[in-house]
DNA sequence: GTCTATAAGGTGATAGAC
DNA sequence: GTCTATCACCTTATAGAC
């Protein structure tokens, strides 16, 4: 059979192109830049793929499956006890694909990642210090780093909350996060 | 004096862009979009600005000024107060530039939009749901989100913690968000 | 199955008329 | 200040030899 599912080949090309994925973005990767990574040419891979599209959406498969089954595992759970396994369930899922989830978040890197955004990271390293209240310890900047990315997506949607309720709900939380009281 | 720092056009330009660029993100964006939105051509967008690059910098100069004054004020305070001042002042900051701040997201939706993940959206959504106990108040959905929002930041970081602990890090401060104890 | 060559179209950016 | 026309480049994708 040709275009055999499970080529070597194939395989390369998946582990290439996730590797620059995530740390270039999907639109910031062009199959010219997989093809030199894999160190074949442009037409070998849309032998193999049909397109770049179908490069992404094969490597983001096995993610995307997983995460159906733990959809339809929430959804047999009593509301009372679904929370946590949610909780759970979901750590586990990106914890097991913490590549493809880069994939999908990998565009803001690149972008801060622009000459004219160099400071911002130094400002982000030091705001994360802080949420740790300076602490060296791994776990108190995990915590950090959660507080980091919790709240930009709250943001991004539209609450049915105004900022005044919002704001108090997402301190108050982000202490609950770091395990601290407020002053 | 040429290219009037404060000229209508301008702002009507920047507005523009950062419209565009929260929905499609900064690469899914071409000048041809924007001239179309602003209603004039490609060349006078390069008239008012260095390039393309030059109308996003601008664009978040004003959101990594403040930035920078958290990061200034943050510095003076010493390591036992220093910790909740950061969440306030982080949350604060998010919450004023939200524009600019799904600008920096903007290519996760656009990504999640692709027809091949056309179920993902309606998986997150339940999976938000499960989070916030099924409940329907705004807070509860709101630390919801913050969840979602957390965990990745994490595993996009190479962690100085095995996989176990890290889990466990993640789940006891989620439920820390989430204000529960776990099972 | 892999290659070179090329097509067809979009990109950021420039030149010069008005 | 704004436009049309054009540039050089890069993109995804295809055709056909080997």
């Amino acid at each position: 059979m040709s275009r055999n599912i499970r080529s070597r080949t194939r395989r390369e090309i998946l582990d290439a192109a996730s590797r620059l994925f995530a740390v270039a973005g999907f639109k910031g990767t062009s199959l010219q830049d997989i093809a030199a990574e894999v160190g074949c040419s442009k037409a070998t891979l849309l032998y193999h793929f049909d397109g770049k599209d179908a490069i992404l959406v094969e490597m983001l498969a096995p993610a995307v499956g997983a995460f159906d089954m733990l959809d339809k595992q929430l959804a047999g759970l009593a509301d009372d006890t679904v929370q946590f396994a949610a909780v759970k369930g979901y750590v586990d899922l990106v914890l097991r694909f913490r590549r493809e989830i880069t994939v999908l978040y990998g565009d803001i890197p690149a972008l801060l990642e622009h000459p004219a955004l160099a400071d911002v990271q130094g400002m982000v390293d030091r705001l994360l210090d802080a949420l740790a209240a300076r602490s060296s310890e791994p776990p108190a900047q995990v915590t950090a780093l959660m507080v980091l990315g919790a709240v930009p997506v709250v943001c991004m949607k539209p609450a049915a909350m105004d900022d005044d309720e919002l704001r108090d709900v997402l301190v108050r939380s982000a202490a609950g996060t770091l395990n601290v009281r407020g002053a």
